[in-house]
DNA sequence: AATAATATGTATCGACCGATACAGAATTCA
DNA sequence: TGAATTCTGTATCGGTCGATACATATTATT
């Protein structure tokens, strides 16, 4: 009983997630919000609380659309190493394309979260290893098909393509080189016992 | 012909970069550097220009007596392979033992800098390149003394290299293990052609 | 000692920050 | 239709931002 939201929360989410993508939390203010929206600063306000609960709600949006929704459909669709390989050259792909170099705000997000802010940093760690459990199923998958060799620690080779696919973000950020990124990760594939062609 | 400057230079920049160091550009004001220093905030304009040369300044400093100090030492007092370890090594710990949890200044940097500060962004990639090119520099002297085997690609495994440290200094700022970073620096090693016992 | 030049400290500028009070518009339920 | 409830827009709050004007203190040169 009473009168409905006037906007499509969902857009509104993506459209502060991008604000917050490219300018970082403390270099948007909430009046650049509401210009981006298209809305005032109280609904804003009166939707989603203050500024650090938007800017969670926007992470979560952007999690949940992309990285998790990718996660899922490699996972779903491809073979095990096929996957792995599919994701990084998504994410290459994602990060060449993107003329703002806005590279990726969960790891933005993670370098920007100070200190005094433990519950937040306690969320990015957590989506952080979920992507470490996606490479780590992959991995264990591809063993049981044979795709590969069981001399390739899980737990390392895991651990060792998720600091590159950090490293491949921060790339992403400061200086988008195709032949840096693809060595990067071809060098890591073969590491993890994943051969190149796809 | 003038009064002298009362405070040391060098201390003062590296009380700045502390602070911009664990919060961030935007986040880090021209009183909490006044404080922090223990200056006022017209000494600080005088002597360094304005927050974003003062920002610069800062970070130059710290990558002179950091990062470029490390890379000098190491470069000269070990075999190339072992100076990579190392180099690694002194990274891990340093993370490891940050209660603050800062990760590296200029990867903060790189992810702090907006897309409207090209000069910056330049100069970040280029700092960034020559920790690359330090890597490139110990592969080629290795194979060259037989620790590192040429089917190695130079180009390739420096790439990877520069990645997987990247990608560490992301997960000393957000959640800094020691298993998943030993884990990630092993493979990447393993890799490249050296081996991990040092 | 006189003078020129620089450093320092206080006070303050206009702009912008996050956040909210308040009134009016709009919509659902009775 | 009437009333309760929520949304939207204007205006504004106190605080902090980066930056600077100005007066004073301090030092090197003449």
């Amino acid at each position: 009983m009473a009168r409905p939201r006037q906007f499509d929360e969902q857009k509104t989410l993506e459209a502060v997630a991008e604000a917050f993508w490219a300018h970082g939390y403390e270099g948007t203010s909430t009046r650049d919000l509401a210009q981006r929206t298209g809305l005032t600063v109280t609904s804003l306000y009166n939707a989603f609380g203050d500024k650090q609960s938007l800017f969670q709600l926007a992470l979560q949006h952007y999690l949940d659309t992309t990285l998790k929704e990718r996660i899922h459909r490699l996972e779903e669709s491809l073979a095990p190493t096929e996957a792995i390989v599919a994701f990084f050259n998504e994410v290459i792909e994602r990060s060449l394309s993107d003329v703002q170099q806005r590279g990726c705000f969960l790891v933005n997000s993670a370098l920007d979260a100070t200190p005094d802010a433990p519950e937040l940093r306690a969320a990015i760690a957590s989506e952080i290893d979920a992507i470490r459990a996606f490479f780590r199923r992959c991995l264990l998958a591809g063993r049981r098909t044979g795709d590969v060799p069981s001399t390739v620690s899980a737990a390392e080779a895991s651990a060792h393509l998720l600091a590159v696919l950090l490293g491949l973000r921060v790339m992403a950020r400061v200086n988008p080189d195709r032949a840096t990124m693809t060595a990067a990760v071809s060098a890591a594939l073969k590491a993890s016992g994943i051969s190149k062609h796809r």
